[in-house]
DNA sequence: ATATTTGCCTAACGATCGTTAGTTATGTTG
DNA sequence: CAACATAACTAACGATCGTTAGGCAAATAT
C-alpha cells in the first residue's frame, strides 16, 4: 500500500540528510519521523524498511554514474577530454545529489549482503570505465605507464572526496572544482620540469 | 579499577578490527565481548565505555600522524623531498596500522562533540602541515601556483584511499604504494608534453 | 451520496542497546 | 596462611531499536 511518489522523494530526501549528518546506522527510523513531522509508524506507508532508503538512495545515484560513464565511453575523444568529462559528470553528480552521494559513497556498506552485493558490481563496473580510459591515454602515448589499477582508484579518491568539502554556493563552482581536479590528475603538482626535455 | 594494558590492548585491537568491518554504530558491546569470548560487562573492568575505544583509537593514531608531520617539516629538504616523505610516514602509519587506520578515517564523527572538536583541530593541523609543504614548493618555484587549500586535500584523500585496497602482503609493499602516489601526486597521468617547451 | 483510497495516528511487539551492581573463582604477594 | 588484586561472571536497569496491527478523518472517485 505504498503511496504518492511526492512524499517519498520527501522521505528520501530527509532521510538522506539525516544519513549524511549522523551515518546510516546512528540515524533511526523515529528521527527520520521527527524531521518530517510524523509519527516513526507512518513511514511504512510509504517505505517497505529503512534499509529500503539505503537501497533507493545508493542504486538511484549508482545508475546516474553508469549513464556517465556509458556517455563518455561512447562517443570517440582522445584520452585527456575522455577523462575530463568523465570528471565533470561525476562532479555534476556528486555536488547536485550532495546529500545522496554522501551516502552513496560512506553508508554502502550497511546494505543486506545480497544489495550489497550488486552495489560492488555497479561500482567495479564503474572504475572499469574509468581503467579504459586510462588505457586509452597510454595507447595513445598520451598518459604515463602507469598501474591502471591504482590511478583509477586514486582518480576516483581525489574526486569523490570533493563531498566533504563542497558546500552549495561556495567559492568554487562544480565546473571550476572539476577543471582544477582534472588539472591536478593530468599534471600534477610538479612545474614542469626541464631535466625531463632529453 | 582498570586494569592490564595487555588485555587492553587486545580489546582495542578486536574493537577495531570489528568497527573496521562493520562500524562504530553497528559493532555493540556485546559483540567485542563475544569475539574475545568474554561477557559484555567484563569489559567494563578495562575499559570506561564504547567511546573510550574510538577515542583512544582516534587519538593515538592522531598523534602519530602528528609527530610525523613535524619531522618532516622540521628538517630542511626541498618541497619534493619533504612531500615525498610526509607521504612515506603517513603510508607507513596507515599500513602499520591498518584497523585503527580505517576506524580514524571512517568513524571520528562518532566521537562525543567534546573529543570530535580536538580531532578536527589536530587534522587540521595536520593539513596545514601538508599546505606548508605545497606552499614551499610554491615559493621554490618548483610547484605549480595552485590553490593550496584544494591541493592538500586532494593529496590526503589519494593517500588515505589506500586503506580501501591495500593488503598486507599484497602485491605492493608499503614503500612501493608511497612512490607510487608520490610519482602520482607529483606528475600527474599525462606524459610530459612538448607543447609546454616555449 | 456512497465507496474507496490516502496518509496519518495510537499502541504495542520482541529484540537489542550501553551500562551498573554485586559476586566469585584464580592467582599473587605479604 | 592471610590479605589482596585481577579478570572474569550473572543479573538486571531503563532506553531505544525496527516493525506490525488496526483504526480514523479527510480527500477522491464513482
Amino acid at each position: 500500500m505504498l503511496q504518492s511518489t511526492e512524499r517519498k522523494r520527501e522521505i528520501l530526501a530527509t532521510s538522506q540528510q539525516l544519513f549524511k549528518d549522523h551515518g546510516y546506522a546512528s540515524t533511526s527510523v523515529r528521527d527520520i519521523a521527527k524531521a518530517l513531522n510524523i509519527e516513526a509508524a507512518s513511514l511504512y506507508s510509504h517505505i517497505e524498511s529503512k534499509e529500503d532508503i539505503l537501497k533507493i538512495t545508493c542504486f538511484e545515484l549508482a545508475e546516474k554514474f553508469e549513464s556517465a560513464i556509458k556517455e563518455v565511453n561512447d562517443i570517440y575523444f582522445n584520452a585527456e577530454e575522455k577523462l575530463r568529462m568523465a570528471i565533470k559528470f561525476h562532479v555534476e553528480i556528486l555536488t547536485h545529489n550532495l546529500n545522496a552521494a554522501v551516502v552513496f559513497i560512506r553508508e554502502w556498506r550497511h546494505l543486506s549482503d545480497e544489495s550489497k552485493k550488486e552495489f560492488i558490481e555497479k561500482r567495479n563496473a564503474y572504475e572499469e570505465g574509468i581503467r579504459e580510459i586510462i588505457q586509452t591515454g597510454i595507447d595513445e602515448g598520451t598518459f604515463n605507464e602507469i598501474d591502471k589499477r591504482f590511478a583509477a582508484l586514486t582518480v576516483l579518491s581525489s574526486v569523490n572526496w570533493i563531498v566533504e568539502w563542497y558546500k552549495e554556493g561556495g567559492r568554487l563552482s562544480p565546473e571550476e572544482v572539476a577543471n582544477n581536479l582534472s588539472d591536478f590528475i593530468l599534471t600534477g603538482l610538479k612545474a614542469s620540469n626541464p631535466t625531463q626535455l632529453f
